[in-house]
DNA sequence: CTGTTAGCGCATTCAC
DNA sequence: GTGAATGCGCTAACAG
């Protein structure tokens, strides 16, 4: 391996000349400078990063930890982040946590041990990862989910309001005897897309029945499953609101396999967007989440947040888009109420 | 920062010994084990891993160069690889290169320097960058398409009789002009799967008729621009291969914008499936790739690459398998042949 | 089985 | 504006 050493003799100058030369950092002779990058081209130089790493205390990587690459959420949330570090000069290594806070706890282990640069995570229901990243100081944006009690930067949809408008859509809509499908208890999406179902209820004066409720972890066949019990109820609901992209394909799989159809039998609306959504006949209707958005905004918080380490932690909601499609079409026996 | 020394004076040990407890690759004597591992504990010791690395002169990062993880082949195929990386005590490193060969040179240049322990890549067009890392002779298996004239572990699936299988299907459905949406000519699998186009065709005695192959750019919008282009001959196809996921998104599209249906005014069938492909109505007939099991496959090769590295290089073809859902269903007007 | 020693390649003092 | 010297934290020789 040919080192900064070999570069030096090789055009007459110091080491640390060349390690000037090379970072740009500091003012050289440009005779000497030139001299420098001839070596450099004709030995075919090329720096240790591992070395520099060590000497400089920190890498060049962000983590971000997210619990599934496959779910076309967190893919576009990554690629946005992939394109702020990218232009930053950082590299994202890829940590699926499968929502199992071993391999969450895993990943933040490597984080330290690997002097990673910083973090963007979407915590797994603990936050004791989280904390431990907070308190070795390493600098950190939380992105989908909420926790409270820490000072961290976060990045977050208004989950609320959007579950809100996707319901009032439905009441709007002539229904009534409304669905809801949402995720597990410990994750903060999960029970803010649940307020805004009951926020949307009780604005508009219907009651809350918890039997129309169902809590599944937002993945496939927990939807699906959901699903069936919501139809094995007496009375089934007239129309869903499901709180994840996956439950929403698995709810609608569900609605397939036994020759029911949205909106006729049941009206669907999902929060996110499924990829070419309006593919599906009908189209899904849907609550979109600006996901590239979310990663490119958690990128530059990191950034900055590396940049200034002091700066209080600030907290950047995004907004959702309602996406009235064709499985949320009004109910046509009975008029608008 | 607690370091290997402070453990080694707290335990009453030498450096050398905290490492081989650490590490344990080496015989130490339980009862001073126990006390470095007090030690380790009481002063919440952590290894750097820079400092290893730098010594060791080497990483635990794989590198994954793909063109877009936003396409689910590559994410499915990505969480493939994580998983294997993963059990195998590596971090992905995710490097979208969007076909960008400047933005390939980019990450191969950070793999040097970087030193990462192995490059899973799926080359976009010229074999530059495989050829540096091969040279460098960093631990690398080239994924998805083919590069000849370098001795190279590859991981790819039966392009050529995928395509062949799907158009012999279109052709047994009574349709006989068939149209070919493929991508650009610098990328085998888009030549590949063309060639398949054509065997099929050669073999049930059809006429090859080049205006109803169209190279677009394995994007959504070349789908949708080049089934217009298709759509404006005079005589349009009857059925229609296209050669990759997104760009059968994008015809379909094409073909929903102007009240066109599959397969009643063109029968589909596309390369690759997309996700929940049999929500859309009627359901997407598919190629299917083991997409995961690809990325699978080739973290496996890489382990064994890294492992004994003086092997020679092994070409790994996984089969397709067609899906035939409601796109492709036979001509009614006109039996089959 | 254990300790001493050296050095991985670089960036950064500190003198000049 | 430049060079000499030092040490980041660890592991692999080597000697005992």
């Amino acid at each position: 391996m040919t080192t900064i050493y070999d570069v030096a003799r090789r055009s007459g100058v110091s080491p640390a000349t060349v390690s000037r030369v090379l970072s740009g950092r500091r003012n050289v002779d440009p005779e000497l400078s030139k001299k420098v990058r001839a070596a450099v081209a004709e030995l075919g130089y090329r720096p240790n990063g591992v070395a520099r790493n060590l000497r400089r205390a920190s890498t060049n990587l962000w983590a971000v930890v997210i619990s599934d690459i496959e779910n076309p959420f967190f893919t576009s949330l990554v690629r946005g982040l992939e394109d702020v570090a990218q232009t930053a000069g950082y590299s994202v290594v890829l940590c699926n946590s499968d929502e199992d806070p071993d391999k969450e706890a895993a990943y933040v282990s490597a984080v330290l041990t690997e002097q990673m640069a910083g973090v963007v995570i979407s915590p797994s229901g603990s936050a004791d990862g989280v904390q431990q990243l907070h308190d070795a100081g390493v600098p950190m944006v939380v992105i989908d989910r909420h926790l409270d009690g820490i000072e961290v930067d976060t990045v977050l949809v208004d989950n609320e309001h959007g579950a809100a408008e996707a319901v009032k859509h439905l009441l709007d809509g002539g229904y009534r005897r409304i669905g809801c499908i949402t995720g597990p208890r410990r994750v903060s999406t999960a029970l803010d897309r649940l307020a805004g179902y009951r926020t949307a209820l009780r604005t508009a004066g219907v009651r809350f029945d918890k039997d129309l409720v169902r809590h599944a972890d937002f993945r496939e066949a927990g939807g699906y499953s959901a699903m069936e019990s919501l139809l094995e109820l007496a009375e089934p609901p007239e129309a869903l609101f499901v709180a994840n992209n996956l439950m929403t394909v698995g709810a609608l799989e569900c609605l397939t396999a036994r020759g029911l159809r949205a909106p006729d039998d049941i009206a669907v609306v999902g929060f996110d967007d499924i990829p070419w959504a309006d593919l599906v006949v009908p189209p899904l209707s849907t609550v979109a989440q600006p996901t590239y958005e979310l990663g490119r905004t958690a990128g530059q918080l990191l950034k900055d947040r590396i940049g200034t380490p002091g700066r209080p932690a600030s907290m950047v909601t995004l907004r959702t888009e309602l996406h009235v499609r064709g499985t949320s079409s009004p109910r046509r026996s009975q008029s608008t109420a």
